[in-house]
RNA sequence: GGUCUGGUAGUUCAGUUGGUUAGAAUACCUGCCUGUCACGCAGGGGGUCGCGGGUUCGAGUCCCGUCCAGACCGCCA
């Protein structure tokens, strides 16, 4: 036996117990005539103490050689501290030692496995195996196994049932990159890994399944982000017989459901806002709502003087800043700076000061005056003592670049609680996106989402204008779930496969099996999928997903831990019939 | 593909206008220490200043290139 006891379980209740415990060594301090060593496992650190007076003398030689990190097992018995520490739960007793087993010795880790660690990203990623035997890293994979924990009780409460569906699957063009997979069967051939698994689930309905979830893992050959990985982990969910409405009231409830057992927070019905109502208000389709700092149109009050950048402009918008007034020149002068970065792209920016006299101060007075100015205060929603800036210019890029100084201005501002949580609902999504790349209409969603009813005379004419069925969770400023009630019928589907440029041919081809299935009896349906490791870091009030992935990916998409990818042998080349060209 | 920031001891960082032997903290090693718990005290070892080239009497410092890491833009149906 390894352990009677884990190292966080030992109390004043245990004083005099014979026990076994096994774990790493945290730390030693050698005070000549006694030695303490921490001992630590995943549930604590309990304290052990070998005594010149009290212990084998060689034991307390053994003790001597323990280092950080070494794994040991002993025996001994609970004793009351002399001192005692009041910071930790074990803090009250001491194991006084007479067996040591050294089980493993460690070699000196490359960085401290304390909260407070010495090591830096890359260092802690190399070695993650140590990184994670530190507390933050420890707690937010079991907070994430937490979170997993309660989004299956409320599904399967909910009646849904977690089905897998395959990795090895086939490529198509639309949406993300994909992860492609030789086979060796099948000469020349590849599978794709599934950027979600979207036509599965829907293939589950028509099979009946009624209600179907899975967390699952999801692959798209994209570049990261703090809060993007290659391979990352959805809960997947979908539904037959179902509205729109039936899904976001289900989901809302999973959503609260989650907030209120993780976080303790009853959160009340969610706001819902149309994807133009957060465009126009907040310049992004998942506006963070936890704070104001709403968008004002000024294009009405603001085109009428000799000011020609405004003149000209398709849109100028501002946003009152919180007692920005008081911001000096050289401070605007850097915020100026920051929006024309190239990552905003702005040309310049206007910003109006409200001073706390109910007088305006502005970087245009010569071209507008005191009433004109206190227009602008009034659409802004600027109250004296604030900064009113105003950017101008074509209307997405605009609301782009203003909504990225709202983020910044509300991060700098410290409106941005991470323990606070404002969940709302967008919907009414646009089906259809102008790409000017490819120069066509490509899904916005994707191309299984169905176009509301009333709106599906606008395809041929105003395609841009198309709403679908299709919703967003926005929770914080992060979109953590999207969804659609999809198409169920083979002509809408092929309608759509049309719109989005794709022959009958191709169409066949790519998801055949999609429409075939539709000709036999598929009900109405509609799901959504949420981005788990998202969920899971913003509940735990974190930015990025990194620290609640066990083994996560580099910016480049690397593992440095493991050195992958990597190259293969000619062998293996040879044998999937597969010749670089580099 | 692009923009920005960084790369100096095991680790995290400092390093002035280009100027003597590149520092601090921590980790590590040795010794001491009768209740430690961020123990303390004394001592010690530890550097291809990412790599390559250039400017210069002289480069950690300036210039060019390159590699790596991070944040962001593009991209992510």
């Amino acid at each position: 036996m390894y352990r009677s006891h884990s190292c966080g379980e030992l109390r004043a209740s245990d004083i005099k117990k014979e026990v076994t415990l096994s774990g790493w060594v945290q730390k030693t301090r050698d005070k000549g005539f006694m030695i303490w060593v921490d001992l630590r496992d995943r549930y604590g650190i309990t304290q052990l103490i070998f005594d010149e007076e009290r212990t084998p003398a060689l034991i307390v030689e053994k003790a001597k050689t323990l280092g950080r990190e070494f794994v040991i097992q002993i025996k001994g018995t609970v004793i009351e501290r002399e001192s005692k520490n009041q910071n930790i739960p074990t803090g009250e007793i001491e194991i006084l030692v007479n067996e040591l087993t050294i089980l493993n010795e460690s070699i000196v880790p490359p960085f401290t496995i304390e909260d407070q660690t010495d090591g830096g990203e890359d260092i802690r990623m190399k070695y993650r195996y140590l990184d994670i035997r530190r507390n933050p890293v420890k707690n937010s994979l079991m907070f994430r196994h937490q979170v997993g924990m309660q989004v299956r009780n409320y599904l399967s409460n909910e009646g849904f049932i977690e089905v897998e569906t395959p990795y090895l699957i086939k490529s198509t063009p639309e949406g993300a990159r994909d992860f492609v997979v030789p086979s060796r069967m099948n000469e020349g051939q590849f599978y794709a890994l599934p950027q979600s698994p979207q036509t599965f689930k829907q293939l589950l309905m028509v099979g009946g399944m009624d209600k179907y979830f899975q967390i699952v893992k999801c692959f798209r050959d994209e570049d990261l982000r703090a809060d993007r990985q290659p391979e990352f982990t959805q809960i997947d969910c979908e539904m037959a017989f179902v509205e729109q409405e039936d899904i976001l009231n289900i989901f809302e409830g999973l959503t609260q459901y989650l907030l209120s057992e993780i976080k303790g927070v009853n959160i009340g019905d969610f706001p819902r806002m149309t994807y133009d109502e957060a465009m126009r208000t907040y310049g992004n389709d998942k506006p963070d709502i936890r704070f104001e700092m709403k968008f004002g149109e000024l294009n009405d009050i603001a085109q009428h003087k000799e000011f020609n950048v405004f003149n000209t402009a398709e849109l100028v918008v501002g946003i009152a800043v919180p007692g920005g007034a008081s911001y000096t020149r050289k401070e605007i002068d850097k915020l100026i700076d920051w929006v024309k970065r190239p990552q905003v792209g702005a040309l310049g920016m206007v910003y109006v000061k409200c001073n706390e006299d109910g007088t305006y101060k502005s970087s245009v007075d010569k071209f507008y005056d005191q009433d004109d100015l206190a227009k602008w205060a009034k659409a802004t929603g600027a109250k004296a003592g604030d900064l009113i800036c105003v950017l101008s210019g074509q209307t997405n890029k605009v609301r782009a670049q203003l909504s990225a100084l709202r983020m910044e201005l509300a991060e700098r501002l410290g409106l941005r609680n991470p323990e606070e949580f404002a969940p709302l609902w967008v919907v009414d999504f646009p089906l259809l996106e102008w790409d000017e790349e490819t120069e066509r209409y490509h899904a916005m969603h994707h191309p299984f989402t169905s176009p509301k009813p009333e709106d599906i005379a606008l395809l041929d004419t105003k395609p841009g204008d198309v709403r679908a069925n299709a919703y967003d969770l926005v929770l914080n400023g992060n979109e953590i779930g999207g969804g659609s009630i999809r198409i169920h019928d083979k002509e809408t589907q092929a309608l759509m496969f049309d719109h989005l440029g794709f022959t009958p041919e191709e169409a066949k081809a790519q998801f055949g099996f999609l429409m075939d299935a539709f000709q036999y009896g598929a009900p109405p349906h509609g799901g959504i999928a949420f981005g788990f490791d998202r969920l899971v870091a913003i509940l735990g009030g974190q930015e990025t997903i990194r620290d609640f992935i066990a083994f996560p990916k580099n910016n480049s998409g690397r593992d440095i831990m493991i050195d992958a990818p990597s190259n293969i042998d000619s062998e293996q080349l040879k044998e999937l019939n597969i010749k670089l060209d580099l």
